[in-house]
DNA sequence: GCTTGACTTCGAGCGCGCTCGAAGTCGTAG
DNA sequence: CTACGACTTCGAGCGCGCTCGAAGTCAAGC
């Protein structure tokens, strides 16, 4: 099998993932994907492993890893299953970081929920609350 | 009254917010915080409404509100009480933001920690399973 | 009077994560 | 043979949110 027949071209991995061309092609430059394989015509050819790979990026990425994280974990991902260990300690930490992210998140939408019920009650033509005079 | 008793020097607001000095003064340039009450030697002595805006502002930042809108709201804000439904509606649009990262972001941490499980089954010793292939 | 240190202003610089555009190559359609 | 359009590389530039440092002022203590 020379060359699988489910391969993507750049534009339709863009579309599919929704990472620009300009920002597939940033990451692989950066050592973020491993060389993708190519056509003849020197064009990216993306395949499933690829396509696996930008996926866990994109989560990686929605959950705010820096992408120097991101690179360590890639590294480590290129030089075999001898690092699962590794990976599966920077991936908790992350999550763990996530996690707190997460609950401070929550705890700051209460407030701003209650800012909001402060607002109706001020629109409502009570007495301003004092959160309120600015 | 004069002056408040209870102004704070910028090095106090720095440790009590959590906000260094250099920001301090450039939210104020920027006009995120009105120009802060002055000392007669010219140094900056912050009071309580200028600590609640702070507040105030550490929350927005920490949903990830970006500068420009926290500006659109400060300078209603300083338009006074007309502008309560206005800012309403900016914070209200700002919470369905939030609401929508965090569900988003609880979708991810799902599936980063059914990751995590596939790690550890591989640590334990069965088949590696196709998500570690990389 | 002099030093110390906390403040002041101002403009330049930085790290991050892209984003863009110029210039070139390739393969197919007319 | 030419024109087109999708790709390629490469380096420069950008927007965000600070961050820093130089140079000056002021008040208090020795």
């Amino acid at each position: 099998m020379p060359e699988p027949s489910d391969a993507l071209t750049i534009r339709e991995v863009a579309e599919k993932t929704g990472i620009t061309t300009h920002t597939l092609r940033y990451y692989e430059r950066i050592g973020l994907v491993q060389p993708v394989p190519r056509a003849k015509s020197g064009h990216r050819r993306y395949g499933e492993p690829e396509l696996r790979w930008l996926d866990l990026l994109k989560k990686l990425h929605a959950t705010e890893m820096p992408i120097r994280k991101m690179l360590e974990y890639a590294r480590l991902a290129r030089r075999g299953e001898t690092t699962i260990a590794a990976r599966r300690a920077l991936l908790d930490a992350h999550r763990i970081e996530v996690e707190a992210k997460l609950e401070h998140l929550q705890a700051t939408l209460g407030t701003i929920r209650k800012k909001l019920a402060s607002y109706d009650r001020a629109l409502a033509g009570r007495a301003p609350d004092h959160a309120l005079s600015r």
